[in-house]
RNA sequence: GGCGACAUAGCCAAGCGGUAAGGCAGAGGUCUGCAAAACCUUUAUCCCCAGUUCGAUUCUGGGUGUCGCCUCCA
């Protein structure tokens, strides 16, 4: 049974599908006027585990991630740099999807934009005035807050509380301080739509309200996104979607939302200006290391980063590789008798399963998932090292099973697999012939006990960043 | 000022009523020509103080500390 933390209850609900067999997804996507940080890429690697682990429990998932690709600092940013809106937002847009790919983030289904949904934006916003909910001042439309008796449900906010401390300049033509914007007057020069106010272009939240109506239905299962978009964002949300379709069902079912990454316990953010995108990180390490750092984790904890916590997460995914190569290892060996060994291994990659999906079940728990898959890693070790030394024979049959085990984990967690950042950079077809005639060269050398030659092979090796590994089967190398 | 989250070994991190998963680092050992990898052994009474309970890291109350939201932010 599948529970999850939703942050509208603050309780971990048992998770329950609007429709039979099917999972919506909203994720709130990235305003593209720069880089993705690290910080940006937790939710979408987040939600990745999440809709490959729905998917493979046997949901059909449809997941839609927007594009905000029209606001005040994709303005700013064009306007710097003297190129067009449309020039930022299309360049950062193909940042994202540029490194998503590389830490092996499946594709949404739908990406709407904004700039390409201003008619039923308007429409929506048209249909909030109408209502009463929206009132139009000066060319800009707002919300009032006061009119939506359930403001405030999901941030567990009071609007006396929010107004007591509010930090905000207050616009005094609003009814109430915190009344936000539907659709903003464009000021000179601004890029802008004609609309019933006159021209201008859309305030954030409504967005995400109207391409989730469009998209997913007035109902959908999950929302989800940092934890800093609770408020306001998510809060304007549910107001302009509730008042909008007219009943408390409307809009989504279970809000998750994800902890931030921090730098010196800080959270990073692009105004603290101490952050790291994924792009200069990916130079340095393999795509697949930050995503397992991002796992390693539950999404709702706070993450600290550091190049030393990578460096951690590299050693500690070189486990799960090791154990990986040797399964394909295994794969070539000839199939003989089934031994207690082979059972032991069928038994523990079964209960690893149980406890890994368990795991999972419990609000995507992947830290602790994580541990399971450690445990059938180091199993599978061991049983490697019986065959190899002729312990027992290699059964093949038993060992398939624990083989789809281990994968099956691997395939929902999105790790093991090729880096194509790397791929993609270099003949590797070239690299293996030299590395094939090198560790010859040096088996020569061995065969012969020349010690020294061998070991110089090594070490230099070593120096440029190829470690060779000697087994009963072979030279591995790897970088 | 309002609201909320968190505090577990050297580091990271699960667990959340029955006396602490896992990873990294460290120590010892097996294997190895030597290594590496792997395997075995080893490293904590869970911020403090009360309370509830037969029993609390896990629940309640009070401290202390850290962080977040209330303003663009994943």
């Amino acid at each position: 049974m599948l529970k999850v933390y939703n942050t509208l209850t603050k309780q971990k609900d048992e998770f329950k599908p609007f429709k039979k067999g099917e999972i919506s997804i909203y994720v709130c996507g990235v305003t593209p006027y720069n880089h993705p940080h690290i910080g940006n890429a937790r939710p979408f690697v987040t939600w990745d585990v999440i809709k490959r682990y729905l998917k493979k429990c046997g949901y059909h998932v449809k997941h839609v991630q927007n594009f905000t690709d029209i606001d005040d600092k994709i303005i700013r940013t064009a306007n710097s740099e003297g190129v067009k809106w449309s020039d930022i937002s299309t360049r950062y847009i193909d940042a994202y999807f540029e490194v998503m790919d590389k830490l092996n983030v499946q594709r949404a289904d739908v990406y709407p934009k904004v700039s390409e949904h201003i008619p039923d934006i308007l429409a929506m916003i048209q249909t909030l005035v109408d209502k009463g909910y929206a009132y139009p001042m000066d060319g800009d439309v707002y919300f009032s807050v006061e009119k939506f008796a359930g403001y405030g449900k999901l941030s567990g906010r009071k609007l006396d509380d929010m107004q007591a401390g509010a930090r905000v300049e207050v616009d005094d033509r609003k009814q109430n301080p915190m009344d936000f914007a539907l659709w903003k007057a464009a000021k000179t020069g601004e890029p802008a739509w004609e609309s019933p106010w006159g021209s201008g272009r859309p305030g954030w939240h409504i967005e995400c309200s109207t391409m989730s109506l469009k998209y997913l239905g007035e109902t959908f299962d999950f929302h989800g996104g940092g934890s800093d978009l609770i408020f306001p964002h998510h809060e304007n949300e549910i107001a302009q979607s509730q008042a909008c379709c007219g009943h408390d069902d409307s809009f989504a079912h279970y809000w998750l939302h994800n902890g931030f990454i921090t730098i010196n316990q800080e959270k990073m953010s692009k105004s603290l200006n101490n952050f790291f995108t994924v792009k200069d990180i990916l130079e340095k390490y393999p795509a697949e290391v930050l995503r397992f750092f991002i796992i390693e984790t539950h999404y709702r904890s706070p993450l600290d980063f550091s190049d030393e916590r990578l460096k951690e997460s590299q050693t500690s995914l070189n486990r799960l590789n090791t154990a990986m190569e040797n399964v394909y290892e295994l794969e070539k060996q000839k199939s003989g008798q089934v031994s207690a060994a082979s059972k032991a291994l069928v038994d523990a990659a079964l209960q690893a399963q149980k406890d890994f999906y368990e795991s999972m079940d419990d609000d995507f728990n992947t830290a602790l998932a994580l541990s399971y898959m450690f445990a059938l890693a180091k199993e599978i070790n061991i049983y490697y090292h019986a065959v190899t030394t002729g312990e027992i024979e290699h059964a093949a049959s038993d060992f398939a099973q624990a083989e789809a085990v281990y994968e099956d984990m691997a395939d929902i967690l999105g790790i093991l697999v090729a880096d194509g950042s790397k791929i993609a950079e270099e003949d590797t077809g070239m690299v293996e012939d030299l590395m094939k005639l090198i560790i010859e060269l040096r088996q020569q050398a061995r065969v012969s006990k020349d010690w020294t030659t061998a070991d110089k092979i090594r070490d230099d090796l070593k120096a440029i960043g190829v470690t060779l590994e000697d087994s009963p089967t072979g030279i591995r190398w790897k970088k």
